[in-house]
DNA sequence: GGAAGTCAAGTCTCG
DNA sequence: CGAGACTTGACTTCC
C-alpha cells in the first residue's frame, strides 16, 4: 500500500509545482520559464515524499498549454530539461515511487465533436510523453472520467471504447478510467472495463454519492482483476465531504476518524490510494503516521 | 501594495 | 436558452 496526494503543495515543501500564467500573456520565453521552475519544485516534491514515505504522487500539469495549439514541441521542452527530466525520473524509479496524472474536465474522448476529441487526444499525449520522459513503466497511470452522456449513455460508452481504440499505444497502455459522482458510475466503467481493456481507478468519494448499493470491499475484490501485473496495484481516490459545504466538494482536511474506518475497512494491502485533499500534503502526513502506527505499512 | 476581476478548453443543470 | 457550477487558486489589472 502506498500512500501520496495531489500536484501542488506550497507551505510544507515552499513551493509549486503547477505555475502558469493567461494565455494573453504567452511567450516561449514565458513557457521556459514558467516549466523550469515547474521541473525543480517537482523535484523538491519528489525529495519530499521519498523522505516521507508518501510513495505515490499525482503530477499536477507542469508546462503550461501542453496541448494549446501555439505551444513549444514537447521534444523541444524535453531536450532543453533534459539534466531535470533525468534526474527526477531517476528518483521516481530507484525509490520504487507510483506516479499518476489526471487531465482535468477539458479532456473527453467521447465527446461526439471531433476537435474536441482531437484536443483531448493531443492533451494525453502530452501526459504520456512526460511519463515516458521520466522512463516510468506502464504503472503510472493517467486517468481520465467516461466522459459526457449526450442524452444516450450507451452510445457515450460505445464512443468512448471506439475512440480508445484509437488512441497511440503509449496511452492506451497508461490509460484507465475513474467513476464519476454524477454520469458514469461504477457500473458504468465495469461495462466499459468488460469490454476493452482498461483498469479502474475506484474513487471511493464519488462512490459514495452515485452507487449501485455495491460496498467497497466487494468492489475492491471486482477491480483486483481488472489490474494486470503491467498495470500494477489497484488505485484508489479516497476524500471524503467537506463539512456543512455542498455536497460533493472535497474535504479541507482529513477526518482520521474516517480514514481509519476506512483502513479498517478494507482489510487488503495491495491498492495504492491517492488522497484528494485540499491541504495536500499535510492530511497525507497525517494518514502515513496513523498506517505506519498501525503497522499496515 | 492590496482588492477585484479573470482565467484555454466542455458538459450538465438550473433558473 | 443563457448563466453558473465544476475546482480553486493564482494570475493580472486596476486603483
Amino acid at each position: 500500500m502506498k500512500i501520496g496526494f495531489v500536484g501542488s503543495a506550497n507551505t510544507t515543501i515552499g513551493c509549486r509545482p503547477d505555475k502558469t500564467f493567461r494565455l494573453t500573456s504567452y511567450s516561449e520565453k514565458r513557457v521556459l520559464e514558467t516549466v523550469k521552475s515547474n521541473l525543480e519544485c517537482l523535484k523538491d516534491t519528489i525529495t519530499f515524499c521519498i523522505q516521507n514515505n508518501l510513495l505515490f504522487y499525482r503530477i499536477a500539469d507542469f508546462i503550461p498549454f501542453l496541448s494549446h495549439k501555439t505551444s513549444i514541441p514537447w521534444e523541444t521542452i524535453g531536450s532543453i530539461n533534459f539534466d531535470l527530466f533525468t534526474t527526477i525520473g531517476k528518483m521516481i524509479r530507484k525509490s520504487n515511487m507510483r506516479i499518476a496524472m489526471h487531465p482535468g474536465q477539458y479532456t473527453i474522448i467521447n465527446s461526439p465533436k471531433e476537435d474536441v476529441v482531437s484536443n483531448s487526444f493531443t492533451e494525453l499525449m502530452g501526459n504520456a510523453w512526460i511519463l515516458d520522459k521520466l522512463k516510468l513503466d506502464n504503472t503510472a497511470k493517467i486517468q481520465i472520467h467516461v466522459g459526457g452522456v449526450y442524452e444516450d449513455k450507451d452510445e457515450a460508452k460505445n464512443r468512448f471504447m471506439s475512440n480508445f481504440e484509437k488512441l497511440p499505444n503509449n496511452v492506451k497502455k497508461r490509460l484507465v478510467i475513474e467513476n464519476d459522482d454524477r454520469l458514469f458510475d461504477l457500473r458504468d466503467c465495469l461495462d466499459i472495463s468488460n469490454q476493452i481493456e482498461i483498469p479502474i481507478v475506484f474513487d471511493v468519494f464519488h462512490h459514495s454519492l452515485k452507487n449501485n448499493n455495491e460496498s467497497i470491499i466487494e468492489v475492491l475484490g471486482i477491480l483486483e482483476d481488472f489490474w494486470s501485473i503491467e498495470d500494477g496495484n489497484p488505485m484508489i481516490d479516497w476524500s471524503h465531504q467537506e463539512p456543512s459545504a455542498r455536497i460533493g466538494r472535497h474535504t479541507n482536511t482529513i477526518d482520521l476518524n474516517l480514514f481509519k474506518a476506512f483502513i479498517s475497512d478494507i482489510r487488503v494491502n495491495n491498492p495504492d490510494i491517492i488522497l484528494e485533499i485540499r491541504d495536500k500534503e499535510k492530511s497525507a502526513l497525517k494518514a502515513i503516521r496513523y498506517l505506519q502506527e498501525i503497522g499496515r505499512i
